[in-house]
DNA sequence: TTGTAAGCGTTATCAA
DNA sequence: TTGATAACGCTTACAA
């Protein structure tokens, strides 16, 4: 009186009259099965609105089709782009995707890694909150596939795609200093993530090549919140603020910064010029559009991607760190320095 | 010579010398098992470094612990923040997310569903994109919970949570007509979107309470394509151009709209007002920061969530809209009409 | 071309 | 407190 559980190749075999091997190797297309029994398979497979259970499925072939992708905050346009070509590129070669936030916690980093590996998943793409990879162990012992994406380990134990980042903050800043800017601010988030370290890094080889010594007053080291960014701007710009330009760590924060200027009185880019990072999609629209280090984000997911498939074809992890050369993507938030 | 697969509750019982059975009551906390063998199973478990096959315990229990998410495009920050939201609310539950794209395309969202049936999902969310059920179908033979997301269908086919649009679109009107504006321009996407058609009704119905004739020549249909909306504009304002008001679908698309009246040489709110919807989380922080519909993401997300799970634990779907009351954000980039 | 039987790694049912 | 044994729904050798 309770069973109206879905239908399965065994009720198909049953009514049909033949057995489940043959259901089986009809309804996914294989050779020797009779055109009459295959036809009658499918008309009564859809008699009984039968769909495939993945699950089953899965478990004897130990593949989910499943792809797990690990990243701090979804609702940042920078990862949701990447999400989203992701996506696109998974969904084309059969796969789906396991979405996990990690908001940048290592914690739930690591819950989610386990989580993904329980379930199963073909391989992950992870975006590591931090630069050593202690939370991969498990990863590692259990040899589940795995590229990071846009952040990379400061030793190699596992493959990674990023945008070569010290490239990038040296476009950002040898642009800003052709323009006539000496006195440049670096607004940063956290250097235990590769990529702001990496930016950081070209920022000082810049001013060294251009003869600049580098302040260290002219580093604010922010969070993701767009606020914090916000406020910690202004009280920079409203006690000391000798400066002509900022470079910030991503472009999200980088409009945040454009309204802290702007709220201080100052003109962008008049007074001030402003130089992101991701070439997110709004960026060119915004009323006035921002110059910014574009990553190929496309390439740099579509890269990792390929990479990913391939170690799970391969049962073949290779370590070590791949870099897509950005460009410098040239909008109204520069100009010369007065 | 082949084998290094995972290991499993067999070997651990093996190697401890006892049932499977006794090894999978240890590792599930289930009583009836003497605290000196629970030990070593524990141990020998770690030693091994076993984790659990979620696919093998979803075939019995019937459960996957997985969501499927189906939506128009996360990398547009109004979905990417639902997503966020849905993501944080299914992970403290000890369910995760599938993520599907549509790009409002009806064919990808049947597919989607179909795939996330296979995949055998506890439920699914979904962004439908057209405004009759008929993509749901196969759904609803199938009988998996589902809960629609943000829009809903004319028929109540099936349970929906959105925001009271007409609520919001009336809101958006009267807030500028009560600011002395008469001609307000309306950006919108395709009607088959029911937030779109119902914010189209709201305008309406505020512009005749003030007793102003529809006129149909203030009606802009656009694409979720930022150029296209951009191009739209621009051409509006080229050629007819008196209004002193835009209402646009969303903030996404109003920033893009922004874009195009300051190139068009106007000035925002001075020569034009702008409202958007959705209160994504740039809007305020944009350099003038955008008056918008806030439809209470969060609690549209929970509400939609709670209904789901409820629908999976009682396997008891009871359709109906539920909306939940939008509020006026008002910031910067509406004003008085001169 | 088709069928039989084993197995994927769990949990659940019932005895012991 | 434990252990056989049968599911769960499918694929895959191998045999017929």
């Amino acid at each position: 009186m309770k069973k109206s559980n879905p239908p399965t190749i065994r009720e198909i075999a049953r009514l049909v009259g033949v057995s489940v091997n043959t259901v089986s190797r009809a309804l996914n297309n294989k050779p020797d099965v009779s055109p009459e029994t295959k036809k009658n398979i499918i008309k009564t497979a859809q008699l009984l609105n039968y769909t495939p259970n993945a699950i089953a499925r899965a478990l004897v072939q130990r593949s989910t089709r499943t792809i797990g992708m690990v990243m701090s905050d979804i609702s940042d346009p920078f990862f949701g782009e990447m999400v989203k070509d992701a996506e696109v590129f998974f969904r084309s070669r059969g796969y789906n995707l396991i979405l996990c936030n990690t908001q940048e916690n290592f914690d739930q980093e690591k819950h989610s890694i386990e989580t993904l590996i329980n379930k199963r998943v073909d391989g992950i793409l992870l975006t590591p909150v931090g630069r050593n990879g202690e939370n991969l162990q498990e990863i590692l012992k259990n040899r589940v596939p795995i590229v990071l994406l846009g952040r990379h380990f400061d030793e190699p134990i596992a493959p990674s795609v990023t945008s070569n980042d010290e490239r990038g903050g040296y476009l950002a800043t040898q642009h800003l200093l052709e323009l006539g800017h000496h006195k440049i601010l670096f607004i940063n988030v956290f250097h235990h993530i590769s990529s702001a370290h990496d930016r950081f890094l070209g920022y000082q080889k810049a001013l060294r090549e251009f003869g600049i010594d580098y302040d260290e007053s002219l580093l604010i080291h922010a969070s993701f919140d767009l606020d914090d960014v916000y406020q910690k701007t202004k009280k920079f710009f409203y006690q000391s603020g000798k400066v002509t330009a900022v470079i910030v760590f991503c472009d999200i924060l980088a409009i945040s910064v454009m309204k802290a200027v702007i709220d201080v009185g100052l003109t962008i880019p008049r007074d001030i010029s402003i130089v992101g990072f991701d070439n997110i999609n709004i960026s060119s629209l915004l009323p006035i559009p921002l110059t910014t280090i574009d990553p190929n984000k496309k390439k740099m997911v579509e890269t990792a991607s390929e990479l990913l498939l391939e170690a799970i074809r391969l049962d073949n992890i290779k370590a070590g760190n791949l870099s897509i050369e950005p460009t410098l993507t040239i909008r109204s938030s520069t100009i010369l320095s007065v």
